[in-house]
DNA sequence: AAAAAACATTTATCTGTTTACCTCGATGGG
DNA sequence: CCCATCGAGGTAAACAGATAAATGTTTTTT
């Protein structure tokens, strides 16, 4: 029973502000009308003449008018505010899906509180909570792993729209916007295949989100489909940044049999381990064929360029965005997850298993 | 005269939030006592007794009553908001600034509303015509190029606590949490120098930032003093991001005499010009010395590993954040800069000039 | 002249916070 | 012993600034 209400209310004695705001008090007061006027007027009602809305907006702008929404909010129960929670916008794929939905939110005079929860469910509870105490009108949510469906699901019980975003949670009463996952690993790991690699390993991704867990299935099942056994591959799971990428190449190295190829969790896994083993003097591509996942920024630039997933992150924001609209205006959004096709962008660093196996000796 | 005041108020036509919300009323009721004391009880108050307090607490708890901000925030005008506008977060750099940020924040229970201006000063100033309709605490503000001193000025003067970070804007009444940029270009540029390079190029920035200006008075300032002349070396300004620096490389190949060395604006940039020139047959480093700005995540792990000035961020987001923190507390901070000192780390990617000059012809 | 627009106003919220004031028993000076 | 004072614990009522709903006024239409 003891929840965790969040961050408590400020305690009373704070120094004061300074300086009256206006209000439409004092365009009313101006104008000699009333404030339901002016208010009727701003909000371009046509319950108002044209001529005393132009007066209106006019006083207004001389005068320096602002609008509270703080009073508004507390009168209409709508406050323009919507949460986003990420894991991680230092992940150049999030920045991107965050931008998108920035982007579409914005549009709508919605503002944006963001959380970066850090997969630590901690943070995201106490971030839903500071939400819910300024009655945010809905939450774009990628879940931290540990999330419980409860929770979440209390949630949307207290009318509040939430829709998932790039992770799943199955049983949860809201929409999803992700990539297919499972299809992108399963395209890289057949074109692995189809380039002659028999010993594919997969390195990253938590098993406790949704995303993780998919794209190691779509690596199994290429696997199985070309009746190789994912069990007796090298399977690293958990990695998520290059640091974690760097630090998983020596593991892969003495495996036995050595992969000639690695699915990567994603392209900051890759690139990570691209830099290591290039530093082991074994050069990614011709000694040992990676992919990656999401196509961020520079991947096709890299030496070699990266052999990755496209994962189309503007377009799941935008949708992400979109669905949760539809919820705050009203709609019932069917909770079944949309589903982004992804792409796989055949590269160099994914060729054919070459002769030059094995640290150089003659490395310069 | 025609001010853009941001987005309007909604519309009065939208459909109601079902479900009535619990009240400090739901409370004094079930105890029998008035929601004043509720209130003062909820945020400790001396003015309860000990054992009111307590059931008050327990009550809240168990019926699930939830602190309205909107409706404090309409009394007290706090409204635990503070907004961080940045030109663009997908920049690692500015994601850890950001992440800083938020630690301090978060921790004294203020919301952060995000917006990626892009450097586009309408988008900032829509953004910050918003946070001034939320009643927002304070503004942390990286100020897209084209802001005005008068626009922010303005800020102050309504008693709006404004902290700058990254970018400095003279004549501002705020202060100001950035790194040494001039001291930047200017160690890495000595670097080159004492590495035996004559021919430096700067490559990006721009020269409408602070930070522009500065790392490329830093860079003119160390040519200067080493007896070279700044005014004939290549001096492209404007770029930011990878892809500018991929498509500056064009333009450094083809200058005469050709640079020996080039001090990248940033990371981002240095690493774009890395991949292409590599591309072009020129390998970085021995082929061409690179310095870089920021020492993001994976300088140190890229071929060559890059020498780059390391710049604090989370001590800058941290200090910005605590800066405004005191002026939202009343206390007048002065309008003065501070100035984080930077290191330069020497790598892989700044030796001196050597022999390799000029595309390999028999480039694989 | 009755009915219907077209505009504007009044009034009652919305939910907490604050301030002035009340109650009641204890203390203490005269 | 009486009355003024005090402190602890509370309360009623006045906000804060906008909005929804109901209720007037005119003016126009039929």
């Amino acid at each position: 029973m003891s929840e965790d209400n969040g961050p408590k209310p400020p305690s009373p004695e704070l120094p004061p502000k300074p300086g009256k705001r206006l209000t439409l008090g004092h365009i009313a007061d101006q104008l000699g009308i009333s404030t339901a006027t002016v208010s009727l007027a701003l909000r371009d009602s046509p319950l108002v003449a044209e001529e005393t809305r132009e007066k209106v907006k006019q006083t207004a702008q001389e005068i320096g008018y602002i609008y509270n929404r703080s009073a508004a909010s507390l009168r209409t129960s709508r406050s323009q505010i919507v949460g986003v929670a990420v894991h991680d916008i230092l992940n150049p794929y999030f920045a991107e899906v965050f931008s998108a939905l920035e982007d579409v939110l914005e549009e709508q005079g919605q503002m944006i509180f963001i959380c970066n929860h850090r997969d630590d469910s901690k943070r995201q509870r106490a971030f839903v909570n500071t939400l819910l105490q300024h009655r945010a009108d809905g939450l774009i949510l990628c879940p931290s792993v540990g999330t419980s469906t409860e929770e979440i699901n209390r949630l949307v019980d207290q009318g509040i729209p939430v829709t998932l975003v790039a992770r799943e949670l199955p049983g949860v009463w809201a929409p999803c916007v992700r990539g297919d996952d499972m299809c992108g690993t399963y395209l890289a790991t057949k074109h692995l295949i189809e380039q002659g690699h028999k010993d594919i390993a997969m390195i990253g991704g938590r098993r406790d989100s949704s995303t993780g867990r998919l794209r190691n299935e779509g690596w199994r099942k290429a696997l199985n489909e070309a009746g190789l056994d994912p069990d007796i591959q090298v399977d690293l799971p958990e990695l998520m940044t290059q640091a974690d990428g760097r630090a998983a190449v020596p593991k892969i190295l003495e495996a036995d049999p050595r992969p000639t190829a690695i699915v990567g969790f994603n392209d900051l896994v890759a690139f990570g381990m691209m830099t290591t083993l290039r530093r082991a003097g074994i050069e990614p591509g011709p000694d040992i064929a990676i992919t990656g996942y999401d196509d961020i920024d520079g991947a096709d630039a890299r030496t070699p360029a990266l052999t990755t997933v496209a994962n189309q992150p503007e377009k799941i924001g935008r949708l992400a965005a979109l669905t949760l609209l539809r919820q705050i205006a009203g709609d019932r959004v069917p909770n079944k997850p949309i589903v982004i096709e992804p792409e796989l962008r055949i590269r160099e660093s994914s060729p054919p298993p070459g002769v030059r196996i094995g640290p150089k000796l003659d490395a310069d």
